[in-house]
DNA sequence: CTCCTCTGAGAAAACCTTTTCCCAAATCGC
DNA sequence: GCGATTTGGGAAAAGGTTTTCTCAGAGGAG
């Protein structure tokens, strides 16, 4: 009457118990062989094994997270309903957590703060191990309050809890990069078309142009702020060109706030007859693949490296389930530079 | 020393057992209360409920998960890395199942056989009540086999098994819906730009476009198949319109078959000097609206309401799961046309 | 007053795994 | 050969909840 002989087409998952029966062994003696624990002949453990294998034993997590007070499972909040910026970094999350068995719960909550409520509600219940919360852009708050939770929480591109740790990217050391590339390159007057100042990253970004400029003792020319939308590149543009019609002070180079705007800027420089980038270089920002490859000529942009910050984020979070003390504050990573071919090649290449 | 009169600001969640012990029951009876079963006078019931209230009880998940076989949770695999289809499509399942308590695993597996194995088991050990798989294009097959797997499967927007149930956009309605327009719009001479040919929908699309032009009696130009991007738009142009440069045939509307290869038929013919939407019409499919609002003029886009889709598919699953019997097959739903500004106005308005 | 039926509530099993403690047998030292 | 230690493995508790029994007492019928 022994099952040993069956292959196992269960139609429930096998369990603990129906191992060590089948391996002749109580389910302690079959859990510690499982797990490498306690001390037994090796023929047994190996006899266990084998019986699990064959059986195709899956330990039930709901019942080892029931016991060890730890689910494997965290949260990812977003607000980012197209997730532009949300499913890259939760690709990195993910990437950092797969390995520890720990899987994601994804909650798109829009800005409604009840679904924002239901959701957080939802995943305190499942007993998820942390939280990571992030947001379309790292200035508005989620509409919900994770400060007092009991578990951890880790902000990610989106704007921290005041004792909370929290990961950005680092948009100033992005503008220095894009515009000493210009710098390089040998353009000497660079403009800066980006978002609207509710924004911090624009002010941020903004100081690092201006800095940048004042160290190789170019004109700084006043920022100029819109929206973060195609429409208003190709409007700065006018204002770039227009008013100085003819003047030997248009700008050769464009750094813009978003890859969007750039392309904005770079269609309407072509409608003008001004040529990219021989007349003038552009730079965006957010590396937007499907935007920047699709961009004539192709757009060299900033890239946040949001993957990056993902796996950044989820190992910290890790490291704090896992008991681990963190210093609150913000860290920020480096952004990257992909060259492509909208600022034209070095004058050495 | 009753605990009575703690505000629960306590460091561990708090249990049944504490709730009874307070309110001076046992767990069994607290669980009764709490859950509107057994019997017992209102008086006590309250008191329970009261208590629980106070001390902030929330039921374990974990253990009603075990007990009960059923974790509240699914899994969605897909192999979109932007997100671009199945964040809106997520957005839908996640709507469906939030109000059944049911939150959502993503798993984004590229097309990494090993990650998608990996992620698969990680679900299935966390007892997932199902699986809804979802991917870029509904051609390619996720690189797992979900076909045995002992719990529900539901495909969208993505090829399913052959005994599974599946839900995808009505492509052919779609491109009808599209067509039709044009006619309506007085349009005669309607050319289609498409994606390549391995992909299914271009050809189911390719099929009601011809249908509907033989309804109307009007001229079928051989759909042109090319990529899914702007460039393939950007030079199709140059066929429909170059090789007949004089004739009164030309194309007086172009369907493209997604948004960005429309983004560049609009650019390409702007770029000629002709009028959209005066002389040609363009309309897109897949209604990305951040594209079709930047596009010049606004596009005319087919929506797959693939949030709705993602519903469908949710509510299927959670049928499933609850035990009813599905007739295995594809459902399609209905698209939708969003009309902007890329075809002019109707004659008669 | 006795017997029976409700009524309200508790004890305990079940879900599945891990871990601590414990025990019997075997081995060792002398 | 006897006590002490090691070895291999099991029993049981724990984790938090739900559910099925069970039971004591109260009320009603006769």
């Amino acid at each position: 009457m022994s099952s040993d002989a069956s292959p196992a087409p269960a139609k429930t998952p096998v369990t603990l118990r129906e191992v060590a029966a089948s391996a002749g062994v109580s389910v302690a003696t079959a859990s510690k062989a499982l797990n490498g624990q306690g001390r037994m002949t090796a023929e047994t453990r190996e006899r266990i094994r084998e019986t699990a294998q064959r059986l195709g034993f899956r330990p039930n997590s709901l019942a080892q997270s029931l016991l060890r007070r730890r689910s494997f499972t965290v949260g990812l909040l977003t607000n980012d309903t197209y997730g532009r910026f949300s499913l890259p970094l939760m690709s990195g999350v993910s990437d950092a957590l797969v390995d520890a068995g720990v899987s994601v719960f994804l909650c798109n909550v829009e800005d409604d703060m009840r679904l924002a409520q239901l959701h957080v509600e939802a995943m305190l219940d499942k007993r998820v191990d942390g939280i990571i919360a992030t947001g379309k852009r790292i200035d508005r708050h989620l509409p919900v309050d994770l400060a007092n939770l009991r578990i951890p929480v880790i902000y990610a591109f989106t704007q921290p809890d005041p004792d909370a740790v929290g990961f950005e990217s680092d948009d100033a050391g992005g503008a220095r990069l894009a515009v000493e590339h210009f710098c390089r390159l040998g353009r000497k007057r660079i403009a800066h078309v980006t978002g609207p100042a509710s924004f911090a990253v624009v002010h941020e970004r903004a100081r690092a142009y201006r800095e940048v400029l004042a160290e190789h003792g170019l004109p700084v020319a006043e920022p100029l702020l819109g929206a973060w939308s195609e429409a208003w590149g190709h409007e700065a543009v006018g204002k770039l060109f227009d008013r100085r019609a003819g003047r030997a002070e248009a700008p050769d180079a464009v750094f813009c706030g978003n890859d969007q705007i750039a392309r904005g800027v770079i269609d309407a420089l072509r409608e003008r007859g001004i040529g990219v980038p021989d007349d003038v270089g552009v730079i965006g920002f957010d590396n937007w693949e499907i935007v920047a490859e699709a961009t004539r000529p192709p757009l060299t942009s900033v890239d946040m490296n949001l993957s990056a910050l993902g796996r950044e984020a989820g190992l910290a979070l890790l490291s704090l389930v896992g008991g681990q003390a963190a210093a609150p504050g913000i860290r920020k990573l480096p952004c990257r530079l992909v060259v492509r071919q909208s600022c034209g090649r070095p004058p050495d290449g």
